[in-house]
DNA sequence: ATTATTGTTATCATATATGATAACATGATA
DNA sequence: TATCATGTTATCATATATGATAACAATAAT
């Protein structure tokens, strides 16, 4: 073991961490990405959760539950969701 | 009757089916424009289907599936697939 | 202190996305 | 003709997205 005190299976584990992190972020950016801007875009217009589910046809706690971002949703939904806030949604592939 | 020989009301059907359709259209426009978008990006890379659902993890059916357009894919395997092309989705409110 | 407003979390039921496999279609090529 | 490469379609199993409802938390307003 080095002097440091640290042992290097130790560091190696801990990169590979920071690797899992990192692709696990890069896995998630689209999501949270598109959810930053439905917040901003409702948020911005003074629109409730409750009144962006009434728009959509859902129920507000399923919009707080798309807005934490814990789970995968459909384009459709995304498409949705935008369209209610007044606006279109848009993917691209670059 | 009308001279020009067509009832109102069959008028209104195709104007509601003309509208039904609009609707139809712009609800199913983002998935179409993003399913292009990938195909685009396959066959330009002279990638076969059997080859990007090799890089995704999953079947050439799927991906056939997918580019067909008959279902509502999830962001997160959007995200996947454009990462296979070498790309990044990008999803924008505007 | 109460009530209203807004958002959160948990849970159940149902629909559907996705993985996997197989069979088939089509066109190119030997 | 036979084979290979590529894409399509059908089907089943499983995981999960979504709808719906209810209970709760937090904050503001009265």
């Amino acid at each position: 073991m080095s002097k440091a005190g640290i042992k290097f299976s130790n560091v190696k584990e801990l990169l590979m961490k920071d690797e899992d992190f990192k692709k696990e972020y890069e896995k998630l950016k689209p999501r949270y990405d598109v959810i930053s801007q439905i917040i901003e875009a409702r948020t911005r217009q003074n629109m409730t959760q409750e009144e962006l589910a009434f728009r959509v046809g859902t129920q507000k706690s399923n919009i707080s539950r798309l807005e934490s971002g814990t789970y995968n949703p459909s384009l459709d939904f995304l498409a949705k969701i935008a369209r209610s806030l007044g606006k279109d949604v848009q993917v691209i592939l670059k």
